[in-house]
DNA sequence: TTGTACGCGTTATCAC
DNA sequence: GTGATAACGCGTACAA
């Protein structure tokens, strides 16, 4: 194991003080001669000398990492996110350190904590549901407040006191009720997700809001609520179907395809007996064999702005900390004319 | 922002010297007093210190942190890999830095270097199909060679010179035969991955050898070579189903879906019309119309073996340095018995 | 049992 | 234009 080349091998081999390189390799070429500048930089090349990330965190306080919080890594939703934000990030010198909390209050913490320790230059969260719960909302927010760390909350936020990212969801559940009204749809049943989660309680808001405009009822049992996932899918359906609807709009698509599962099992048919939208557009939405009609999120446009806010926090640049993006309502055949 | 409260903070409000400190803190209890032991605990506590990562990093050269280089996040092997991985290694104390290759050498190289440049103690590779072509498989091996960080391959591996981890593909491939050919097929399509890859190349060693031993032939057109993803499913059974065969063996679920994709579009019955055999046992494959029978990656156990092996490396003790799992047929509905 | 002094590899400040 | 020197915060060998 050859030993790192430093800084010092570089000097001793040109005869110049460290100080002198160091100023050439980062930029700040006050007035350095173009020819002892390419000396530098040859030899550096030569001897292929490298800058140690560790030591250059210790001296400047910056560790160029971002410490990204996801609570579930069997969403895709979640795992494009990551991945276009690593992309991003990569591109502004940055890399991730990637935690994921499965939903769990106490690994939000955990990984905070950890993230505190590893001293990343930001935060980037989607917090865990648990964490969002009524009752645990107040630590949650004491725990973000005692951060002297620049975070950003993805997805999901707590109010407007904290920079965040995602899209407009009431705006988004109010074009779904919109598209099944003008199908003809009346008694459409409706799966949730956790209702602390502000992408529940806005998509619910806006499809109630279409609703009402409309003069069409939406009974209390029409609403099932439960949590993104499949199997929440599955269960929702099973009571949704005890009722008269024509048509089931789920919250994410992962509670879609649940929806989808036990239609099948039970024989009926989508769209003709029951029409369904779901949200997100992951991947397998268009491949299903019922291709499913769903909110297309703009995964990467919300990496983008939450990378290019991140930055802006850390440099300490003025501009908007809260940005709702649009959605798109994607209408494949999930969906019957009634 | 408050001030970080360093070990110098505990060191005066205690009057005992930064060393006594770091000792107990680090658990070499030598020969320190219980009582002096419990006032520094205790002021740590009461001060809330804790030890600076970077600093820590730069004094011991290890900075705790596991490379994780995956070719691609939309396929849900990898990211409940990725899952696993992070939680058996953040028990071992260590965080992973993630990074997603999109099966491009150049990105393999970039990130690798990355890795290098933040000094992490080790490496877990999937190494994209890029780097594994045979033009490009000298370079990788060089670099892998130049590389003095302990690494280890995931998944797909070059040869036995390299620490791997992965399942038994060649058994797995002959299983699969042997469970279409007791249910009475002959005549089988194939859709490979890049017959670069490992996983390939052996799961189609496994397939023919068992034919071979049924006297069954496998025509050259039989097999479409193919990507590791659902648009290659989906051609690949465009192509086969112009043979007279009467089953698939897709060397991926991905590839899978996108084969029920095609034949739904023409109104092929599966497994009425067409048997099919996936690989990997994706959360979808038990919830899409046609249930998947499929050849299930104990990723979990992937995952665990492969941090174990990792820690041998970084802590020098002996061990093996090739291991392959079992996996496991699971048998759904999807194929019919002819 | 405890303290001193130095090293880790940079960057930053301030003379020269 | 260039070069000492300190600082970053911790670990550790060695001395007391």
């Amino acid at each position: 194991m050859r030993k790192k080349v430093t800084i010092k091998d570089v000097s001793k081999e040109l005869g110049l003080s460290p100080t002198t390189i160091s100023l050439v390799l980062n930029g700040k070429d006050c007035s350095i001669p173009e020819a002892t500048k390419k000396r530098i930089l040859d030899c550096v090349e030569k001897l292929n000398y490298y800058p140690d990330t560790i030591a250059q965190s210790l001296a400047t306080q910056k560790t160029k990492t971002i410490g990204l919080l996801i609570p579930d890594i069997t969403n895709n939703f979640f795992t494009e996110y990551v991945h276009s934000v690593q992309l991003k990030l990569s591109s502004y010198g940055y890399d991730v350190l990637l935690c994921i909390s499965e939903d769990k209050m106490e690994d939000d913490l955990k990984y905070i904590n950890l993230f505190k320790n590893r001293r990343v230059d930001g935060l980037m969260l989607a917090m865990s549901a648990e964490s969002l719960q009524p009752e645990n909302l107040e630590n949650t927010k004491k725990l973000l407040n005692s951060l002297d760390i620049p975070y950003i909350m993805i997805d999901r936020y707590i109010d407007s006191s904290s920079p965040y990212v995602g899209v407009d969801n009431e705006t988004s559940g109010f074009n779904v009720a919109k598209h099944l009204i003008n199908k003809g749809h009346k008694k459409i049943g409706v799966i949730t997700g956790p209702m602390y989660l502000s992408s529940s309680i806005n998509r619910l808001k806006g499809f109630k809001k279409c609703l009402k405009e409309h003069n069409i009822d939406l009974p209390e049992d029409y609403i099932q609520y439960m949590k993104y996932d499949m199997k929440s899918g599955y269960l929702g359906a099973k009571e949704l179907l005890k009722k008269d609807i024509t048509a089931i709009f789920a919250f994410n698509d992962l509670q879609a395809y649940g929806v989808i599962s036990y239609a099948k099992e039970q024989g009926i048919k989508i769209p003709e007996d029951l029409s369904l939208v779901g949200f997100d557009d992951l991947l397998y939405s268009s491949i299903l064999d019922t291709k499913l009609t769903t909110v297309k999120q703009p995964i990467e446009s919300i990496a983008t702005e939450s990378c290019e806010m991140m930055m802006r926090l850390i440099n300490d640049v003025d501009g908007t900390t809260m940005i709702r993006l649009k959605t798109e309502l994607i209408i494949r055949n999930s969906i019957k004319e009634v």
